[in-house]
DNA sequence: AATTAAATTTAAGTATGCTTAAAAATATAA
DNA sequence: TTATATTTTTAAGCATACTTAAATTTAATT
């Protein structure tokens, strides 16, 4: 199988992000942004990828992955919450430690080692942000049915299943307004001029921003 | 603290390596060897140490590590044998399949990740290898004091205190003819034309090439 | 629709880490 | 010691992954 760059790698890992998620889209400004590169540098990468293969280019258009860029990314993204998972369970690290952690080391484990790592694991379907770990072959186990605290109905209650941040802020935050997997809430009210969405959650109200609520998903409390 | 690139982590290993044990030396072109590139290379990179002042280099004189070469040599040894023992204890790999994760992990291991795994494991001072494990503010704990078999003297008994080959095939060696750790061992006799040196280990004799003798250290059996 | 703003692309340049080929220095052997 | 072989260095070049600055295209405003 052809072995990436490390930063072909996370290039290729923004561009899926991107397609997946309602919180980015896939233009070079983005994934710039994303990377902490300047623009310049992704219309480059944009056109080597092109020429790998990985990716289909066509300028002022949004970038879009190849089934072999697809294959690309489920390959990182799985080592990376294969780590997360290891390193939760194993060393005891936190929600934010282990993915600055996993960010690194996805990109030098071998085939090898992350079946091993799944295996000690009992081969977990989710990450500790119950996001979902991609199989050996490039599956996605999309049994999940979640849907972003965004697209939640007013009136209607749900359960957390999975918190798709990253950093500190995002977990500390997140932590104080016991927004956890598991814990249930209430959709209020949509506003949609000031982007925000108010929820009733343990007994208090919490008026979040759309660009929060679109890295929290929810599942209908069975 | 300064981070260097995979390829000079690698590099500086190296000089290292040539440094401390007696089967290799410094010069260019042993560490070319070593790592896989060209003579050309291995002088350009060393051109580019000696300007971060991790090297000292005279031209056509063998290379030296500064203190702070130094301080990243052990930096990296020490997440090596760190990973080492962890992925042999915890996820039971093998004495070579360990080696060859670590010499990938031990470049994008965080400070803190290495703290982590240390703490984990109870800090322990040395590898599965019997390789001592620098501490993290670079002390190797040297209450060693075992030397190569290539130094045996004839008539005395030893027991195996490391085995410090990399590759499938020494282990396998190793293991099919009971140099383990531990193991006593009787040197009988050099032979210095033919570059062998003869033991018994349990009432087995081996006649062991020089080379192979080099990377199998022994201690007096107290 | 025309103007302005923002995003994208191109162009030129830099640092890293390699390569091959040729020149220079050192080591080995006759 | 001189010739030969080996090692090391220099030189030129290439791919990757970035930068800044300028040109171009697209998007947003008036
Ligand atoms: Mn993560
Ligand atoms: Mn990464
Ligand atoms: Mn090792
Ligand atoms: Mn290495």
């Amino acid at each position: 199988m052809y072995k990436a760059s490390i930063a072909t790698e996370n290039f290729i890992k923004a561009i899926y992000k991107g397609e997946q998620g309602n919180s980015m889209d896939t233009k070079p400004g983005t994934i710039a942004k994303e990377l902490g590169i300047t623009n310049a540098a992704a219309t480059d990468m944009a056109r080597k990828l092109a020429m790998k293969k990985l990716i289909d280019y066509e300028k002022y258009k949004e970038l879009k992955l190849t089934p072999d860029g697809t294959k690309v990314a489920l390959d990182v993204l799985r080592k990376h919450r294969l780590w997360e998972t290891f390193l939760h369970q194993v060393l005891g690290l936190t929600m934010h430690e282990i993915h600055r952690e996993a960010e690194l080391l996805e990109h030098l484990t071998s085939d090898f080692l992350a079946e091993k790592i799944s295996d000690f694991l009992g081969n977990p379907e989710t990450d500790p942000h119950g996001d979902p770990i991609p199989t050996d072959d490039g599956e996605i186990p999309e049994t999940d049915h979640s849907i972003t605290l965004s697209m939640g109905e007013p009136g209607n209650t749900y359960k957390i299943s999975r918190l798709s941040g990253s950093d500190k802020e995002f977990f500390d935050f997140c932590h104080s307004n016991k927004l956890e997997i598991g814990t249930s809430l209430t959709v209020q009210k949509h506003y949609i001029k000031t982007r925000m969405i108010e929820i009733e959650i343990q007994h208090t109200k919490l008026l979040l921003n759309i660009d929060l609520t679109n890295t929290i998903y929810i599942k209908k409390a069975d």
